[in-house]
This record gives C-alpha cells, sequence and structure tokens, in this order.
DNA sequence: AGAGTATCTGAACGCACGTTCAATACAATC
DNA sequence: GATTGTATTGAACGTGCGTTCAGATACTCT
C-alpha cells in the first residue's frame, strides 16, 4: 500500500516540518526518533527522506526559516521616527513575534549545538544580524542623548535575553495579556537604559 | 582485571558526576551514552550503576544539588540593609555565582524536560523558591517607595532572565571582568525598577 | 488503455543504546 | 596467607536508532 489518495507532496513536506518542531521542541532534538516524526504525520520513516537528506538538515532549515522569518518580519515592521519609538517598537515586536511562534524559539536557544560547524555558523550570523538591529538603535539614541546605557553591547543581550524570557512563563489565558506584557516590559526597558 | 590499585569507591563517584556534568551540558542528556561518561571516567559502563540507579537520576542528582548550592549560597550572602542594597548584592551575586559553574547553569536551564513528573516538579519548586527571594526584596522596596515596577512577578522574571543571560556570551579573558559586568548590569537592574 | 512518474511502503543494514549480572581482582582484616 | 567484602569487568539482553532501497501503488499525460 502507498498512497491513499491525491497527490500529497506538497502537504507532507510541510507536515513533517511541522510534526518534528513539535516534538524537538517538546522531547529535544536527540530524544526524538525519525520513526515518531513520520508516525506523528502518518507515514513510514522512509518516506521522510524523500523531504529532507538527513535528521540534521531537517532541524537546521527550522532553525534558518525562523530566523529569516524573524528578520524579515522586523523589517516589515513600520519604523519609529526616533531612537526611543524605536526601542518601543522592538520590544513590543521581539514579545509578539516569539510568543506567536513558542516551539521555534525553543529549538533556536536549545538545539544549535546538534548542528555540524557549518551549519551552526549559519545561524548564529543570523542571530548576530537581528542582535545588531537593536544595538543600532541603542547607539543612536546613545548618540542623540536619549539613552544612557553603560554598554550598548551589553545592553542589547540584556534587553534580548530579558525579553525572551517571557516565553518561558507566558501562558495563554493566564492573568495578562499579550499586551499587557508589552507594556511592562516596555517600561522596564525603557528605563534601564535611560538618560 | 578489575581496580588497578588502592580504593577507589570515594573517588569514582565524584568523577562520575563531574564526567556527566560536562557532557551532558556540552552535547546534552539524550546525545550522551553512559558509556561515553564511563569512558571518560575511565571505567567500564556497569560501573557507573554502583553510582547511579539509572541515567535520569544521574541528570536530577546534578541539577538538585546545583540549586541547593545556589539557595545555600545566596542564603550565605551578607544581607544588605536597605531593598536597594539587597538588590545590588542579588545582582551580583546571580552573575557571580553563575558564571562559576556555567555547565550546572546550562543543564538547569535545558534539561529539565528528561525529569519524569516528579524529579521535575522538585526541581521546580526549588527554582521558584529562588526566584521568590528575588520578588521579596522588590516587593519590599516597592512597599519602601524605592522601586516602581510595573509587576513585581514579572520584574523579577525579567531581571533573572536579563541576568542568567550573562552565561551565554561571558568568556573569561574577554574585554570585561566579572566585576565590570556586575557594575553594568547593576546600572541597568537598578534603573529598570528605579522609583 | 497504457506508459511514465511521483509518492510511499516494508524490510533490511549495521550499530549503539540502557541495563543486568556472574565472574574476577584487589584491599583490608585476622 | 587465608578469608571476607568492595569495586570493577566484560559479555550479554532485547530494543531502537538513522538510513537505504527495491518494489508497490496511485496519479497524470497521451
Amino acid at each position: 500500500m502507498a498512497r491513499k489518495t491525491g497527490s500529497h507532496s506538497e502537504i507532507t513536506g510541510p507536515r513533517i516540518r511541522a510534526a518534528a518542531l513539535k516534538l524537538f521542541a517538546r522531547h529535544g532534538f536527540a530524544a526524538v526518533s525519525m520513526r515518531q516524526i513520520a508516525a506523528e504525520v502518518g507515514v513510514q520513516a522512509g518516506a521522510l527522506y524523500l523531504y529532507t537528506p538527513d535528521k540534521e538538515t531537517l532541524l537546521f532549515d527550522l532553525l534558518k526559516e525562523h530566523m529569516d522569518e524573524l528578520i524579515a518580519a522586523w523589517e516589515a515592521e513600520p519604523r519609529g521616527a526616533s531612537p526611543r519609538e524605536r526601542l518601543e517598537a522592538f520590544v513590543r515586536f521581539h514579545i509578539r513575534f516569539n510568543l506567536e511562534r513558542p516551539d521555534a524559539v525553543f529549538l533556536s536557544y536549545m538545539e544549535l549545538r546538534n548542528l555540524g560547524p557549518g551549519n551552526f555558523a549559519a545561524i548564529e550570523a543570523l542571530r548576530r544580524d537581528y542582535e545588531n538591529r537593536l544595538e543600532a538603535i541603542l547607539s543612536e539614541g546613545q548618540a542623540a542623548g536619549t539613552f544612557a546605557a553603560p554598554d550598548t553591547k551589553l545592553a542589547t543581550l540584556a534587553i534580548i535575553a530579558m525579553l525572551t524570557g517571557v516565553n518561558t512563563w507566558y501562558r495563554e489565558g493566564g492573568r495578562l495579556s499579550r499586551d499587557r506584557v508589552g507594556d511592562i516590559y516596555w517600561d522596564m526597558v525603557r528605563k534601564s537604559v535611560a538618560a
């Protein structure tokens, strides 16, 4: 028995990636077998190799796609007029974007070590690219006298760590809405680099 | 051939835990085999079971020990007179303590999901205990008018995420000393919750 | 209707896994 | 120097791993 009905290649590929994303995030890359991913999709393990050359590449593609989307989404965001407005937009964007993709965010922070050196470097470069966009905002504000961070590079890393941390505790339907969380974090970030 | 010379039980146990900590942090719990740990220690895989009932318990013991040490070390820290002094002490303590144990910190944030429900709950409780100590400081300062965090619970989580993030980028011999990093983060934390 | 192509199955490959345990080697005690 | 107890080996258990591939199936095109 092979396919049941219809042409599936355009649907199986995304389903494999979705299943892999979910399972890798839940149990960790090394703890998830190709057979588990296949079972989640409703297919035999061998069929996965029509869509990926190997397990590591499957992980890499997920991480790469996530980082590309992150940067593209930030680029598409309306650009604030002042450094202060741009920083506020960044804070709210980062929280909102990450809360919409908890599995991909989790993977991006936890499973980099399962990549070979070349793939690792590619993802790291994208991460640094994203960080640099925040640092540029802080530097501009610093030059304009709006901000007074003791060290813009460290402020960049500190702010991103703080914002990404929201994903570890936020639960849908909890005591705070996403917008309210954005308000609270913006207040803290704003003050932390205030002049 | 069994032992080479001398009585080893008091030395093999700690060596197993040290090897497991290093390898788990480097490659992830699921990706490390009992045979690899044994090889690192210079012993056969079967010998590990003299010191741990199974692999998960080995991980749990590492995490538990780390959390116990963390809380005990904070308890032993001199207690500042004011909320502001206590917060500064917390910031500097957290950075210093975590930078001294990067592997254990990494494990504590990444491998909780490999614990069974009971073990998981035990570690989570200790983590919450630690967080509550910071939140208590913020609440006191809030009541005294020293701090004006929009939400002490979120400020707690934000500060801890920010501080723990230092471990992801700090490298010995880099451009900043540990003390200087403490200064910079204390400046940002102080301002972020300032009245 | 028939050929060709894309998609998938099912079995197999060699290898490594966590764990157990009888046998063994050594150290300490008498 | 024999006895006892502890620390360790080395082989084995059944299971599951990532990956490959010949063959089967269902769809498309003529």
